[in-house]
DNA sequence: GTCTATAATTTGATAGAC
DNA sequence: GTCTATCAAATTATAGAC
């Protein structure tokens, strides 16, 4: 794996846990055994390590679900895979989703990571405004709200549920929407 | 108004802009026009201070509010109350909620000021579930999981419509639940 | 690509005078 | 309650050698 990529994921573990101002070049550095100054190389300023971080993250979580239309010809419910990533997030990784403290930090963040961490909520509720068409929404007006439903429930109840440290919490959350 | 509480409110706000770290000592010092030095005689460290803060926030919120049966009484749909004053956030303040932002940067946070945070949620959860109880749900359960699925829609629905610079995203999401 | 060296700034905190 | 003075540490970033 290239140093690059190295660096890239160790702070995307720890904005995960404290936001954009829970990791320095530094500690990133001293994480893989190089010095602050190389940091530089790979990422010229803290913002376009971040940018950067947004930008993968996003391609990355939705490059892992798939085409919604597919998964749908393969009987698979493309909310409900949905709603499992976000699962992974609390229990296995037990960690926030990166673009959801970015987001509720946003008016805080250098521009270039404000831009990447919307792209990542313009995409998703696009991904799952296609799910919800291809659930059977009546129109896509439907679709799309039940879209921003769900991603905003999942963000919440992901949050509130790490916060209280109790995976039921999740589980309470989603027992009483009917949007999927 | 004395000086730790204007303390406390500059803080307020810049915490709800960009997190726990997103204010120091000495910005908030200058605000007022004393040094640094003179803010740690209100506040011993800087936890102290982000616990206080959680903690009248979270007092102040449910104030605020007052009691679900007795706005009940009054033919007020306490749950309806409880979505405005989300609705104030989003567009009066136009800032998060002071404990969504510190929830979702819950693991990087000092132990008291995380404790604050998470009875925030507690006592939230709790007066919702009394909401939703006088609103006629069926048992307690019911009540309790629709009170931690209206704050986790919330909390959500206010973190994407303020990522987004969009009003209207809080309305969608909202639009698909049948929870209140 | 990585290093040393260094700069400029910010930060949380303390000691002790007034 | 507030000040001056001070500190040790951390942070982002740059210049220039290897």
């Amino acid at each position: 794996m290239s140093k690059k990529l190295a660096l890239l994921q160790i702070a995307e573990q720890k904005v995960r846990i404290g936001g954009y101002n829970n990791f320095s070049f530094r500690e990133l550095a001293d994480e893989i055994g190089i010095k602050s100054a190389s940091v530089h190389y790979h990422f010229p300023t803290k913002a376009d390590l971040g940018a950067e971080l947004a930008k993968n993250y996003t391609e990355s979580f939705l490059e892992s679900l798939g085409d919604p239309k597919i998964l749908h010809q393969n009987a698979i419910d493309p909310v409900k895979a949905y709603v499992e990533k976000f699962k992974t997030a609390l229990i296995k990784d037990q960690k926030m989703c990166l673009c959801g403290l970015l987001g509720a930090e946003i008016d805080g963040l250098p521009d270039k990571v404000k831009t990447e961490t919307k792209r990542f909520f313009e995409r998703n509720i696009n991904w799952l405004t296609q799910a919800h068409i291809v659930n059977g929404a009546v129109n896509n007006k439907e679709a799309a709200d039940k879209a921003i439903h769900t991603l905003s429930l999942l963000e919440g109840a992901l949050m509130i549920s790490k916060t209280l440290d109790d995976q039921s919490v999740f589980e309470s959350a989603l027992s009483q929407t009917n949007a999927f």
